[in-house]
DNA sequence: GCCGTTTTCGGCCCGACTGTTTTCAGTCG
């Protein structure tokens, strides 16, 4: 049993105490869940290791949630778990991820109407059976209807960053098969979506049958759709479908470049190698040996075509080449103008060569130099064990350290998000006194900072949740909406703009204030807000946490345009929570930006001296 | 059920909002 079932079950306890209206427990299963949640470690490992006196040092976990996972591990289940089961026998995680359905509401449901699952709710709601119940009425049954309706939009696509780490595993054991020479996950994974629908894995092999072979073999292999000598689908134990393809080796670039996609990238491609006179297709790109441009038409497999005669296709850098483009890093790869801006970089780069006709090239943006991964020299967005967070100011920095970086900002919640212990002034002024104490003791030859934030709350007016003389005195101060998610887009516009107004305010984050797969973003007029971020010098967050990745790739794009600079942020809750920062690169990749659009790309003394 | 520069026993889960009510129950951050 993984850290993350164990985590789940032990969520699932917390809810269904709260269904029996117990005090206290649910809140002592949820810290656990966390705790076990972000362990570097397998519980199974400390178990093993250590006994039951081990699993004591998990946070949150006593005697009694010990036992357990004690009994969790010896034998999958223990009693309180299958007698509360047994009680209340429903889909908790399924009708608790609907927007606005608790517990509570869970066991009404289960006992007034014998709801188990999503689809029973559904039903019920359509049949107008929910509005009768005591406590509930026509709004509360259409805003069921509303929130199952956006869970079916989402559904069946997962988010990438909390699911890449089993993807990883999976690519690295095809990637031992003996028979495997290279094996590499294409795709929206390659080009790091915010969600993934499958798993595309590209394999070259001169013994594709019994790589099929193991691949059926693995453990993760819930169902099988098709097996055959060069492909195989199947469905993964964690829900997720997946698709083996083995490839020759000589069409390794062209096969990764079709199955990376997007497909109207691939289609636009496909058009200027039919302009060529040539074909694009997953094995190459190819030219007839005899004529130029009378094979538009022709199908089928590239290598079997005894006419055709392979001009690219081992790597997808001499694809590119070949069709007259600079290379495309995957993450712009969706034809919205990456296409011609590698056009036109590349005729540039001809253009100089050749000191000939630079009108030739047409005006138009050029191929960016994207942020790199690795490129962050801090975090913007850090919380720690003085609100929800899960570690100390120290262990935060030393993880963060760890991680690369030379600076973090704490920005703890302020007191109007009340259930996280948010800071009002007094405490606020505390910790600054403390991250100063801190960095006056740090340890020699490091030059790591840590700066004095917070995540100060955006009111429905705009209005802000900390004093202006207390909020001037923080190194960085970041602001974020957590109420009046369904204010209209000029009240939502104008509030936000009023918080930017305010001359204590450095960034905005988490803008939208979007959770994928759950709740919808708030309205916006982003063209404003981007504008009035730029009037007022505020920086917008990319939230680097997979669930959040806000703003998104579109509207990071608009600031790069615009000249508004963002910070990418991981808004981590426990050590763990660094290496999300990888997901913010990525989107900001996505977003066309470059070191320079982005703040925590800069040195400590660069950054600081940007802030308002 | 957990935890201790508030206490090894007695606190911890606060405040705003929504929808349903006309004083409150449930959800969310």
């Amino acid at each position: 049993m993984t850290n993350s079932e164990i985590a789940k079950i032990l969520n699932e306890m917390a809810v269904l105490y709260e269904m029996e209206g117990v005090l206290f427990k649910p809140r002592a299963y949820e810290k656990a869940a966390l705790g076990v949640e972000s362990l570097a470690q397998e519980v199974k490992e400390i178990y093993k290791e250590g006994g039951e006196k081990a699993l004591l040092e998990i946070p949150g976990v006593g005697k009694g949630i010990a036992f357990h996972i004690k009994q969790l591990l010896e034998k999958g289940n223990f009693d309180e778990y299958e007698k509360l089961k047994k009680k209340i026998p429903v889909n908790i995680s399924e009708l608790t991820a609907v927007e606005g359905v608790g517990p509570r509401m869970v066991k009404t449901l289960w006992q007034k109407l014998r709801i188990r699952n999503l689809a029973d709710l559904e039903k019920a709601a359509k049949a107008g059976k929910i509005r009768k119940l005591e406590h509930f009425g026509d709004k509360s049954e259409q805003k069921i209807l509303k929130g199952i309706e956006f869970l079916k939009k989402s559904g069946g696509r997962a988010v990438l960053g909390f699911i890449l780490p089993e993807i990883r595993t999976l690519e690295k054991m095809i990637q031992s098969f003996p028979e495997v020479e290279k094996a590499v996950v294409a795709g929206s994974v390659r080009r790091s979506k915010e969600t993934i629908g499958d798993i595309d894995i590209l394999v070259t092999s001169s013994k594709p049958e019994i790589v099929m072979e193991r691949f059926l073999g693995l453990l993760f292999i819930a169902h099988v759709y098709a097996h055959g000598k060069t492909k195989t689908a199947v469905k993964l134990k964690n829900g997720l479908d997946a698709d083996l393809r083995v490839v020759p080796k000589e069409s390794f670039g062209a096969a990764l470049n079709y199955f990376t996609g997007s497909k109207d990238h691939n289609v636009a491609l496909r058009q200027i190698a039919i302009k060529k006179g040539w074909k694009l297709n997953e094995y190459g790109l190819f030219r007839s040996a005899d004529s130029r441009g009378q094979d538009a038409d022709s199908r089928g497999n590239g290598l079997r075509g005894s006419a055709e005669i392979l001009v690219a296709g081992k790597t997808e850098e001499e694809l590119y080449k070949a069709l007259g483009l600079s290379y495309i890093e995957p993450e712009m790869r969706e034809n919205t103008g990456e296409i011609e801006a590698a056009l036109r970089h590349a005729q540039g780069k001809l253009v100089i060569h050749a000191r000939s006709d630079l009108g030739r090239a047409r005006v138009g943006p050029l191929l960016p130099d994207l942020i790199k991964y690795g490129d962050l020299k801090g975090d913007m967005q850090v919380q720690t064990d003085w609100t929800d967070g899960e570690n100390s100011i120290e262990e935060m920095a030393k993880a963060a350290m760890e991680a690369g970086l030379q600076y973090i900002v704490i920005t703890d919640h302020t007191r109007s998000l009340a259930m996280t212990g948010g800071s009002d002034e007094k405490k606020l002024l505390k910790q600054m006194a403390y991250i100063d104490k801190l960095n006056s003791k740090q340890i020699p030859n490091s030059k790591f900072k840590i700066l004095k934030g917070a995540e100060v709350n955006i009111g429905k007016n705009g209005e802000l949740d900390i004093k202006d003389e207390v909020l001037a005195k923080l190194d960085v101060v970041g602001a974020a909406v957590h109420s009046h998610f369904n204010l209209s887009r000029q009240e939502q516009t104008k509030r936000i703009i009023r918080a930017m107004e305010n001359t204590n305010v450095d960034i905005i984050f988490h803008l939208t204030g979007r959770l994928i797969n759950k709740r919808e973003p708030i309205e916006l007029d982003i063209d404003e807000i981007i504008a009035a971020a730029k009037r007022t010098g505020t920086i917008l967050e990319v939230n680097a946490y997979p669930n959040r990745a806000d703003i998104k790739d579109e509207y990071i794009r608009k600031c790069v345009r615009a000249g508004v600079k963002m910070s990418i942020d991981s808004d981590a809750h426990s050590i763990q929570h660094f290496k999300m920062l990888e997901f913010g690169i990525a989107q900001a990749r996505r977003g066309w930006a470059e070191r320079k659009d982005i703040i925590n790309g800069w040195s400590l003394e660069k950054m600081l001296k940007f802030l308002k």
